[in-house]
DNA sequence: TATAGGCGAAGGTCAAAGATAGTCAAACAG
DNA sequence: CTGTTTGACTATCTTTGACCTTCGCCTATA
C-alpha cells in the first residue's frame, strides 16, 4: 500500500503530536527534510489538522518564524457543544468524516461504531437527485451528537 | 470456449483474493497489464464483484489514488444477503428499527451501536418529504449492512 | 539616541498541472 | 438481443510554483 508525501509527512506530524499536547514546526525545514515544496505543508495541515479533527494551528511569518500545533483537550461537555455547532451548517462527507475522526481519537466512539455512522453519511447513502446532501448529512451528524449527549448525563 | 477479456480479468483478480480477504488494485496498471482502457475494470468489478457475490468495493480517486476489493465469509453471507433485500425498498421509521433491533438481538449490533444508526435514520435526521424520507432510509440501511459486511472476512 | 526605511527570512494563498478513479452511452460481437 | 469493449467527459486528490504578506533586524540619518 502506497503513501503519498502527503500522508508520510502527516503521520511524522502526527507522532510527533503523540508525545505533546502541541508541536512547533518549521516549515521550510518540513519542507526539505521531506524533500517538497514549503506549500505541500499548508496542503497537509489545511487537509489534515483540521479544526473538525480538533487541531488549532498558529502561525507567525517573518524572521523567526513557525507554525505551532495544538491539539484541543476540552471536557465531553464542551465537545458536544463544539462539534454540535460544527455540524449547524451543511457538511461534505469528508467534514463530516472529519468530525467523526475526531470523536473516535477521543474515544468517544469505538472504531467500528465511526464506521457505521460514516457509513449513513456517505455519499452513497445520502446520493438523492437533488443537491441537499450537505444539509442532510449535517441534520443526521445532529442527531448523533445528541444521541451521544443523552449517555453522557 | 473462447473467453473475452473481462473473463481473464475476472479471474485474475478472483485468484488473489484467493490469498488474502482483500486487496488492493491500481485501475490504471490493471488496464495497462491487459492492454485494455481502464473503465474496462470497472465494468469487471461491477458485473462480477458485487454485493449479492458478497464483495465489497471501496475507491479513492486522484494521486495515489486506489481500488480496495474485500470478500466476505460465506457463513455471514446470508443474513447480510437477506437484511439487504429487506432494505431495497423505501422503509418507514418503524421498518427500520426493527431491521435494526433484529441485528441487536443477533448480536450483530450493540445496544450503543443500534441507537446511534437509529439516530441517523429517524424523522428528525431526514426532514423531508415521506417518500423521499423512506427511500433515503433504505439508501442509509444499505450502506450500514455492507459496511458490517465487511467486517465479515 | 531615536526611528524610518530597507532587506532578508519566514509563512500564506491560489490556481495550474498531474494523477487517479467513475460514469455513461455508443459501437461492437456473438 | 445481450453482454462486452471503448473512449469522451467528469470528479477527486495531490503536487508544484509563482506571487503575496508579515516580521525582526540593521543601517542611515536627523
Amino acid at each position: 500500500m502506497n503513501k503519498s508525501i502527503s500522508d508520510v509527512i502527516e503521520q511524522f506530524i502526527m507522532s510527533s503530536l503523540d508525545e505533546n499536547d502541541f508541536i512547533e514546526l518549521s516549515r521550510n525545514d518540513l519542507a526539505k527534510f521531506f524533500s517538497c515544496v514549503p506549500s505541500q505543508i499548508n496542503y497537509v495541515l489545511n487537509t489534515r489538522f483540521t479544526i473538525n479533527r480538533g487541531f488549532v494551528i498558529e502561525s507567525q511569518r517573518g524572521g523567526n518564524g513557525y507554525i505551532k500545533l495544538t491539539r484541543m483537550h476540552d471536557s465531553d461537555n464542551n465537545f458536544y457543544k463544539n462539534s454540535l455547532s460544527l455540524c449547524r451548517r451543511p457538511l461534505s462527507v469528508v467534514e463530516a468524516n472529519q468530525i467523526i475522526d475526531n470523536m473516535l481519537q477521543r474515544k468517544i466512539l469505538s472504531g467500528r461504531e465511526a464506521n457505521l455512522i460514516k457509513s449513513t453519511i456517505s455519499a452513497k447513502s445520502l446520493n438523492n437527485p437533488i443537491n441537499i446532501d450537505n444539509t442532510l448529512r449535517s441534520n443526521i451528524m445532529q442527531q448523533v451528537i445528541i444521541e451521544l449527549m443523552k449517555e453522557s448525563r
